[in-house]
Formats: C-alpha cells, sequence, structure tokens
DNA sequence: TCTATAATTAACTAACCAGTTAATTAGTTA
DNA sequence: TAACTAATTAACTGGTTAGTTAATTATAGA
C-alpha cells in the first residue's frame, strides 16, 4: 500500500518487474509462482505487470531471455581473452561455474525448464541454449582437430558439465543438511567452494577428453 | 461420465490413482497437477484422492516413495549378481540409465525436485536418495582400497552419472527437433539409443576414476 | 498553458483449485 | 435378511488465480 516515492519511470518499472521476476520464478517456479505477489515485491500495482509484458508468459520469456542472454554473454566476453582449446574449455567450465553460483536462479531456472522438455519456452531457451551448446562444440572440435582432444560425444560431455553444476548449486541446502546428519556417513561436497568444484568438475572433464593423461 | 464397470476394488483404485498421478505429475509438475484432472483421468471421483491420500501432498509423497523404491530396488537386486567394484559400478550406470530410458517419468520428477533442493519432499526423497548414493560411495571406497579406482569426490562423480542421464532423458525431444535444424549443425545425440548412452556415460566415469587408463 | 500520450491505479471478473460434506451404494458378516 | 462398514458419489465452499477495464494521474512537447 505504501505510495510510490519515485518519479514515473517507465524503464525502471519494467526492470523491476524484471528483476523481481527472476527470483519469484526461480524460487516458486512458473505455475507457482503468483502475478499479485510479483506486483507485492515490485512494489507496483499488478496491472503493470501486464501492461509492460502482455501476459505471465511474456514475462516468463523476458526472465529466461535476460537470464540466458547474461550467461552467454559472460562466456564468450571470458572466452575472446583465448585463443587455444585448452584454455578456452577451461575458460568455459570455470566461468559457468562462477556464474552459476553467484546467480543461483540460473541453474533453478534451466533445470526447471530442461526437466520438462522446455515446458514452458521451448522455442527461445532452446536458440539460446543451442548457441551457448554450439561454441561448446567448437571448443571440442578444434581441440581434435589440433590433435590434443581426442574425439567424444559433445553432447554428452556438455551435459557432464552443465548438469552436474547446476546440480551442485541446486542441492547446496540438501547436501549441507545430509552432511549434518550422522546415520549414514558420506561426504556430499557440502563445504566446497564454487572454485574447487570448477576445478574438480574441469580435471574430470580433462581427463574424459584429453589424449596424453598425465597419471 | 463412464459409469465404473468394474467392482468395488479398494487397492486396485488406490493403485488407479498412484498410477496416473505419476504420470501427471511428472508432465506437469508438482503444482499444475490438477487433482481435478487426475481424477478424470484415472475414471474415479475427485473425493476418492482424498479419501486414499488425505492431501495433494500427500498423494505426491505416496508417488515418490513409490518411483524411488522402484529405481532403489532395480539397482540392489542387480548389484547382487556382481562383486567386484568395476563390475558393480558398471551395473549401477547400466542399471539405472535403462530404468531412466523405459520410465521417463523418473528423470522428470527427480529433476523438479532437484532443481529446488527437495521443495515439495525434503524428508523422504532425502532418505531414499541418500541410501543410493550411499551405495555408489560404497562402490568407489571399496574400488579406492582395491586399489584400482582413483581416489574422487563421490558427490561430484555422482551427479555427473545421474545428471547426465537424467537430463538425456528429459531433453530427448528437444535435442531430437535441434538435430532437424539445420542452421547450426551440431550433433545432439539425437538418435543414440539407451544403452548407446550409458555405454558413453560409463566409458567417461572410467576415465575419470580408473588409475590405470587403456588408452 | 493547453494537449496528447504514457504510466499508473483500484476494482472487477470468470475460471480454477484443493479440500469438505453428507448422502448413497455395494460387500461382508452375523 | 438385517446390520454394519468400506467404497463411492454429486454438489458444494472459500480462496486464489491470470487477466481486464475504465478512470486517473503525471509528463513532455507545441
Amino acid at each position: 500500500m505504501s505510495k510510490r516515492i519515485q518519479k514515473r519511470d517507465a524503464t525502471l518499472s519494467k526492470q523491476r518487474i524484471i528483476t523481481h521476476a527472476v527470483e519469484l520464478f526461480s524460487q516458486k517456479g512458473y505455475a507457482s509462482a503468483s502475478m499479485d505477489e510479483l506486483a507485492r515485491r515490485s512494489d507496483l500495482n499488478k496491472a503493470m505487470v501486464f501492461y509492460y509484458f502482455k501476459n505471465k508468459k511474456g514475462l516468463y520469456e523476458a526472465v529466461m531471455r535476460e537470464v540466458l542472454l547474461e550467461i552467454q554473454k559472460s562466456i564468450l566476453e571470458e572466452n575472446k581473452n583465448y585463443n587455444t582449446p585448452q584454455e578456452e574449455l577451461e575458460s568455459f567450465i570455470r566461468t559457468y561455474a562462477k556464474f552459476a553460483f553467484t546467480h543461483p536462479y540460473l541453474p533453478s531456472l534451466l533445470l526447471k525448464e530442461l526437466s520438462d522438455s522446455g515446458a514452458v519456452i521451448h522455442e527461445m531457451l532452446f536458440i539460446s541454449m543451442r548457441q551457448l551448446f554450439a561454441l561448446f562444440c567448437d571448443i571440442l572440435k578444434r581441440g581434435e582437430e589440433k590433435g590434443c582432444f581426442r574425439e567424444v560425444q559433445p553432447m554428452v560431455v556438455y551435459f557432464m558439465v552443465l548438469g552436474t553444476l547446476n546440480l551442485m548449486v541446486t542441492t547446496h541446502s540438501l547436501r549441507l543438511k545430509a552432511s549434518q546428519l550422522d546415520d549414514i556417513k558420506v561426504d556430499t561436497c557440502a563445504n566446497c567452494s564454487s572454485e574447487e568444484i570448477a576445478a574438480y568438475v574441469l580435471d574430470n572433464i580433462e581427463r574424459i577428453i584429453h589424449k596424453e593423461i598425465s597419471q
């Protein structure tokens, strides 16, 4: 009920909605995210959501576009700093890991979508995801041509990277809880830092794709 | 509206509900699964759902229990036939893959839960998941002690297996679609069989954990 | 200062949803 | 067959949801 203090500012209002929507969708999922609650969180009238994004699906697509473009940008930009396939691969994995751990809504939103073959937004997610995958494939191919990587099934290796990193993020609280119980003693990597996890995933992937193995 | 033909049979009705609920929850997710639709699909009165399972969450827990016990049983039973860590690991991966591909609701339900740190059913999923993970850890540990596996971070390797296999199942239709487009040529493993994928994941995991690498 | 337009609002609707209730039917047993 | 119980039903409720509408503000340009 708090009266708006700020002046009118379309782009700012729009951004407020997106920002809170990213959080809300990643916390509750598409179906359980309520537009009433979003309006409350954003401290804006609900009609504004529909004024700017037409409907819930439109908002969700805008959210996914934002998030996917952001990670894509990070990886592509970081990639420029390297020029051997090995370095590029390392950069890809480290950058994704860093982003995923500092922006945990990304793994949450991504896994929610992928657990349902792109239930809500097939088309767009799809294109953006494919571009990232295409870069990954390109790195692998150039590594192969250079003779430093062996031939692998890129899709499987890609999911080994993304699937693992995403799950390590989304299960963080679950793994912490598991480590505190002591009926079964298992190491759930509960206190590993994102850098440790990234380094570990990277090491494993290198063992999979490198031709000469330094044991 | 079709009048029930069958005689009254409590266990059968209950099983009808579970069976259709597994399908519905895996297709739509917890929030979007409607009890009205479930009743329609099961060809039973909606009140029966609440008569047998108290509420929606109770039904969901019953569904997850059913599904998790089923996969657990498969893996444990198959495991009995082997007695070296290498064979056991191979059996674990192959059995999970086979089950996941023939019962695609499992990856869908699992990823939905894990994308949200066990949003709906923390406790139970948790215990069942941990038992499976404990078996995996045990296999790795015995392999280590025998000197045939190197020391690894079990949680990460576990997610490399489950995460990858689950994603390969849930994204199947998406990968098929991607392979049919030809703006970017990428191999999405669209026509790989479940055995091929299992073999490929297994091969990669072996490269990660085996001490002597047969190049 | 007038005016056109963009941004914002409160109040509303129609559909849907989980869950309840009270009555009814079919099997079972004494 | 009478009486008891378990299974089943139709009809309902209260709350929530996405989306709409028509009126109202603020702002910028002429």
